[in-house]
RNA sequence: GGGGGAUUAGCUCAGCUGGCUAGAGCACUUGCUUUGCAAGCAAGGGGUCAUCAGUUCGACUCUGAUAUUCUCCA
């Protein structure tokens, strides 16, 4: 069976044991502080296992895009070395949401693998839950007393908590699993060694496929579980194990899921895959990190500097690596690998193939850029190396090495390439130290302390948001946390119903205040934490179990609808103009400005912006209402043309935003102005570039569009009455600034021509004591450049000189001594003005043969001329 | 969110611990030389050393703030 083949085999299987079959949620994780990625199948159904939202079915089945690069067995480093781990992997899941447990799930997983699938049933091993104490856990006997009908004991084994206690984190849902392994070994080798022997010992041929989770518990921050009332089934088989067990292959490496990008990459590098072991990690990393960075890229998120954008960062710049110092090939790789996966994954994911040219820029652009730090990092390397060598050292620092790396991005396995060449050692612990001071400098910062969320009205499940139609209802507190960040005590608040905003699709989260009696609890913020709004408080009230007021700062929501309005204008308007290929990457909605990243090739000129502006502003004159939808069906808000974004989930029934139904349609979730003339005006303020292939557009609208624009036709009119009213103001001030420069050159010209003239003056009246050319002499100049000047001529002219010249300058007295190379063993110019500027009552310095100094008394100027006199004598 | 670096001519960058009257290569202008190949020679133009404040006799250089940007960590 092709890979293909297989999904929509395992698809099929649980269709027909009644699953709902859903699509994949994004690999990046929206409305989640504790995830960047989808690390797991079950990641999209959270809040149902949470109990925030009712499960839209009891049985669900997916094929779910995952990413871990951290994690138990996970680390990024190791990625590519061994042939069954991967950063961006697909999970196949079946689901039970208070419905079947564990009978079926045993049941049907041992029938798809060896009916469905045809896996030898005598290569199969099942682990089952020993029981922890400590825990007080009993062991999972029902799951082995199921196993027993299906496998005989000697292929079911018990295992720890680690491997058979399945928890989503520190908190929350939790229960037993039991997993199936495969043993690939050939038959010469199982004969040698069984294969119970060798499941969970990490032997790159008897790999765990399939995990069963039997979710019975909740664990609290206390450390105790408690049991759930409903009980969940929460399965993954990793879908690359399945393809190469089923292809009957000895790497996943080797199975059609990998196989094509690795010819390519053969192509493209000329050299054979499966000869060389260096080489072949090489082109494996590259097989594995493509498809990270291409679905991560795919599903909106961008390479950056934070967050998740930052990991495909990482990922893509290790692949570089690899290309890089392994295949011979500095130069941008990845870029050309994205169309295999086009054709390979176009069937199941078709948003692949509609952003291929658009993810193909961002990578080559990426790529380059690293290719670029490089260059100047290995620049930045030859200098130490330089030092080195000049100072017969044979080892770099370890704080060096991480200056590369920390300050530079200069990788540290590059850094010990390149030593190991020029017989140089790393000093790695040196490196380690640093590199841990660094981690808990950040952890440091970062470190926040959660409490347990306390219920204070248990009747309560769900959160309402009634915030579209009203700014201010009567509610009660749902539950509370306490949570501490560096010191500061912070509350988060969750309300049984809401008229705050919680931050979402770009729109930032409502500000405002709870009444509570007579007690007033102001809202800083309210951020959306999976489905709940979360609001957050600086105090708790003296009674929270009372009803409240909960109160939206109204001109502030306002304006942030007003912008988040205009927003959609402007989509449409940049989608007439430049083109359909214009797709949203980013959106920011704040109450001051709104900031609106999309797709698009190059700059936009000032004529497209002109005219997109001009767009928006019609259509805001027109005053075209409000349609709104709150619950359509996702299909026929597609059937009628809606904008959905990609790399966002869309439930069944979505919310669709119109003005006019020709011109915009959008599915989207924030607060709208009943009709646009509410908006009043907007103002594009800037254009630029975000990222490859992505340009940012920043404008203003109603209130702040009005300040600003009188703001800057007040200056204007300041500017003109300055210029006395000129035809034309721009070339007006053109003329002005271009005399400026001409008048500031003229000015500069006959300074130094004075200074000429005082230079030719001042030769003559030097006078020879002790063959020396002396003149002390006191001269009207009240620029320093000027003074400078004359005594460096003077240098030049003049042989066996010691000159000094006294002026005025602003009030001030300044002194300045010259003295002739071939005299500086004889005479300091430094401690010659230190002697004479006393009498000005200043200090100063210099070198040898120039020095001066500054200060208060202009009055003693003349009596430092004449110590300097006596000083030749 | 926390750290480190960078910002000097149109471009790529030097400028070490404050003081050599801000430099190089490429590009540009002019002239000379040369019939061709990314040519050679000479002269020249081009800089508020990111911005603002401070320390100092003196700041591209030191300190602080701001802006932009790169990079690492979370």
């Amino acid at each position: 069976m092709k890979a293909n083949e297989i999904r929509k085999a395992f698809l099929d299987f649980f269709a027909q044991k009644q699953h709902l079959v859903v699509s994949s949620a994004p690999i990046v994780v929206k409305n989640d502080p504790t995830l960047m990625f989808n690390n797991a199948g079950m990641n999209q159904f959270k809040d149902f296992f949470l109990g925030n939202t009712p499960p839209t079915a009891p049985r669900i089945a997916n094929s779910q895009k995952c990413m871990r690069v951290s994690g138990k067995h996970n680390d990024l480093e190791e990625v590519g070395v061994d042939t069954y781990h991967h950063t961006m992997f697909e999970m196949l899941g079946n689901w039970s949401f208070g419905d079947y447990f564990k009978k079926e799930a045993i049941q049907w997983s041992w029938e798809f693998l060896t009916e469905v699938a045809k896996l030898p049933k005598d290569r199969l091993y099942v682990t089952v839950f020993e029981g922890s104490e400590a825990e007080n856990v009993p062991r999972d006997s029902e799951s082995f007393d199921i196993w027993r009908q299906f496998v005989p004991e000697d292929h079911i084994l018990l295992g720890n908590k680690k491997d058979n206690f399945w928890e989503m984190g520190d908190t929350g849902p939790c229960g037993p699993c039991t997993e199936i392994h495969v043993d690939m070994r050939p038959d010469n080798e199982v004969a040698l060694v069984a294969g119970r022997d060798l499941v969970n010992q990490d032997d790159p041929q008897v790999i765990e496929i399939w995990n069963n989770v039997f979710i019975q518990f909740n664990r609290l921050s206390d450390g105790s579980l408690e049991p759930l009332p409903a009980k969940h089934v929460d399965t993954g088989m990793g879908f690359e194990r399945l393809v190469r067990a089923i292809q009957g292959k000895s790497s996943n490496y080797d199975t059609d899921v990998f196989m094509p990008i690795i010819e390519r990459v053969q192509q493209i590098v000329r050299m054979p895959y499966g000869e060389n072991p260096k080489t072949d990690i090489a082109m494996r990393v590259l097989a594995d990190h493509i498809r990270a960075i291409t679905f991560t890229i795919c599903d909106g998120q961008l390479p950056s500097n934070t967050g998740a954008g930052y990991v495909i960062r990482r990922i893509l710049r290790r692949a570089v690596r690899y290309a890089y110092s392994h295949l011979n090939y500095p130069q941008p790789i990845l870029h050309q690998l994205v169309p295999v996966l086009v054709e390979q994954f176009s069937d199941m994911y078709p948003e692949l193939g509609h952003q291929q040219k658009f993810i193909e820029k961002v990578i080559f652009e990426e790529e380059n850029s690293f290719l670029r730090t490089l260059d100047s990092g290995l620049r930045r390397l030859s200098q130490v190396e330089t030092y080195l060598a000049q100072n017969n050292i044979t080892q770099i620092e370890g704080q060096t090495a991480f200056e590369l790396y920390d300050t530079f991005g200069f990788p540290l396995d590059l850094t010990r390439l390149i030593a190991s060449e020029k017989n140089l050692q790393i000093d790695e612990s040196g490196f380690k130290v640093a590199m841990e001071q660094q981690k808990n400098r950040a952890r440091q910062a970062a470190q926040m302390d959660m409490g347990d969320w306390v219920v204070v009205n248990p009747d309560y499940q769900e959160s309402t948001f009634v915030g579209y139609d009203m700014l201010q209802v009567a509610t009660e507190v749902l539950k509370y946390r306490k949570v501490e960040q560096k010191g500061k005590v912070q509350y988060q608040l969750v309300l049984t119903e809401t008229p705050f905003y919680a931050e979402s699709g770009g729109q930032v989260g409502d500000t405002g205040y709870l009444q509570f009696g007579d007690e007033k609890i102001g809202v800083i913020d309210t951020k959306k934490e999976n489905n709940l709004s979360v609001h957050f408080i600086t105090a708790l009230p003296q009674n929270i179990a009372q009803t409240c007021t909960a109160v939206v700062n109204t001109t502030r929501r306002q304006m942030t609808t007003s912008n988040h309005s205009a927003t959609h204008l402007l989509h449409s308007a940049l989608r007439d103009v430049l083109g359909t290929h214009v797709q949203q990457k980013g959106s920011l909605v704040h109450p001051d400005h709104l900031r609106f990243d999309f797709s698009h090739f190059s700059k936009v000129t000032d004529e497209e912006l002109a005219k997109i502006e001009q767009i928006v502003n019609a259509r805001i004159r027109q005053n075209i209402a409000l349609e709104e939808y709150r619950k359509m069906p996702i299909q026929e808000a597609m059937d009628m043309g809606a904008t959905a974004l990609f790399g966002e989930k869309y439930g069944d029934k979505v919310r669709v935003v119109i003005f006019d139904r020709d011109f915009s349609m959008e599915l989207c979730g924030g607060t709208h102005v009943k009709a646009t003339g509410e908006i009043g005006f907007c103002k594009i303020n800037a254009e630029a570039a975000v990222s490859a292939g992505v340009r940012r557009i920043e404008a203003i609208t109603g209130e702040k569009a009005y300040q600003q624009l009188s703001e800057e036709a007040h200056q204007l009119k300041a500017l003109k009455q300055m210029a006395k009213n000129p035809r034309e103001l721009v070339q007006s001030f053109e003329q002005i600034l271009d005399e400026n420069t001409q008048l500031r050159k003229e000015l500069e010209r006959l300074q130094m021509e004075r200074a000429g003239v005082l230079k030719n003056e001042l030769k003559t009246q030097f006078t020879v004591q002790n063959g020396i050319n002396f003149l002390a002499k006191r001269i009207a100049v009240d620029n320093a450049d000027v003074v400078k000047k004359i005594a460096y001529d003077l240098r030049n002219e003049v042989p066996n000189m010691v000159l000094v010249l006294g002026c005025e300058m602003g009030g001030k007295a300044n002194l300045t001594v010259m003295v002739s190379d071939e005299l500086t063993n004889q005479f300091n110019a430094t401690q010659i003005i230190k002697q004479i500027a006393k009498h000005i009552r200043g200090g100063g310095g210099g070198q040898a043969f120039y020095a001066t100094a500054g200060g208060q008394d202009a009055n003693g100027i003349d009596a430092a001329l004449n110590e300097a006199a006596t000083l030749v004598k």
